[in-house]
DNA sequence: GCACATCTGTACCGAACGGTACGGAAGGGA
DNA sequence: TCCCTTCCGTACCGTTCGGTACAGATGTGC
């Protein structure tokens, strides 16, 4: 039997934490958000936590599985247009929720700027690789998600025959990763949604 | 009077170095690039350039002097790409060869995958800001030569007129980041040619 | 050959890193 | 009420971080 959360809550015995352990993870995400795997320490992440070293080692592992669970959080939170956009009816409509939602995400007020999936790390030291190949499974998965849909749109006849899934779907993840670095550089949301809609032009007809 | 590699070498006097600093820098870009500013300690870094702390403080003068300078190389090497690419005779042509060129170089056997002006430092601790806002800028310099060549091209009738030269400049370096990301997530070359074509083939006409 | 300016290697600095031992505090079950 | 289990806070572990003091080595100018 496995809690949703994953961060273990065995029986009720034992003094209850005092803590809201998603709520500290939220938290935790944002310090990684904002300053990659490698650049922010456990100091930085448990001092925005509101909780002590050991309660965070008790309740979530270690740094990287702290990291892994706040990727994960992640993906349910400000990411998830991801897994909404490929439930959109057409494949033009699901490029377009993609990127538009990824233009949202990344310039979003009062969350860091940028996506955590690419900016959490992506050239890393050896301490670091574990959460590197993270992100990178990560988008992997995404973009199979995307490949998945558009193969199925052509399938379907809503792509013209012949259309290459693949390179559609790794099109479109290319300007997502685009649009975060460019968010991370401080590009404003007109901006991106602009460039986001000029990829969009060049799409194959339905 | 400077001398060109602003590794100062004042006068003849004195013991002289005993190393070739154009080639430990070379090797130090090399380390930036794969594993990132925060990532590449000196350890890391004096290692690979075959020198002492001592030396490459009084070379380079610290960490991130040493990281400026490893990017500035990295511009007039692996990146050259870019100033060639605004010399084009056509708008369009310069786009093909910045794309085509930025896949190159993120891909190029022999190198790390993907692109120091990107992964060298996108999210930062405090003590990593100044080499991530260094990238910031150098990644809008790059769009500013993007976007002055473009506007040229609009002011030669060579692009529409009202075309949004800004717009087209930031399309095409979102392209360009995008790939650099996909590269260090181990793209192959041919995958991201393909991406770059596409990419360009909603070109607005001459 | 001698003096001087610079470079090199070692050995070390204080601070910060990720991670943990341990004792006291605080709840639930009997 | 007592016990047992778990959580919390402090204080600390060894290691690594970026950076440097200092002494010896090595060349050039006189």
């Amino acid at each position: 039997m496995i809690d949703g959360m994953e961060t273990r809550q065995k029986a009720q015995i034992g003094r209850p934490r005092g803590f809201d352990a998603g709520e500290a993870l939220e938290r935790a995400m944002r310090v990684f958000w904002e300053q990659g795997y490698e650049g922010a320490s456990l100091t930085d992440l448990t001092k925005a936590m509101g909780i002590t070293r050991t309660s965070m080692y008790a309740a979530f592992g270690n740094k990287e599985d702290l990291f892994r669970k706040a990727l994960e959080r992640y993906t349910e939170g400000p990411a998830s247009y991801g897994a909404r956009a490929v439930r959109e009816p057409t494949a033009r409509q699901v490029a377009t929720a993609f990127l538009n939602g990824s233009v949202r995400a990344t310039t979003h007020p009062g969350c860091p700027a940028g996506c955590l999936g690419v900016q959490g790390s992506l050239a890393a030291g050896e301490p670091g690789r574990g959460a590197r190949d993270a992100l990178i499974t990560w988008r992997e998965e995404a973009t199979s998600l995307l490949r998945d849909r558009f193969q199925r749109a052509v399938d379907e006849g809503d792509l013209p025959p012949g259309t290459d899934a693949g390179l559609l779907a790794r099109y479109v993840m290319t300007v997502a990763n685009g649009i975060a670095v460019q968010a991370a550089g401080g590009a404003t949301r007109d901006d991106l949604q602009k460039v986001a809609d000029m990829a969009l032009r060049n799409w194959p007809p339905s």
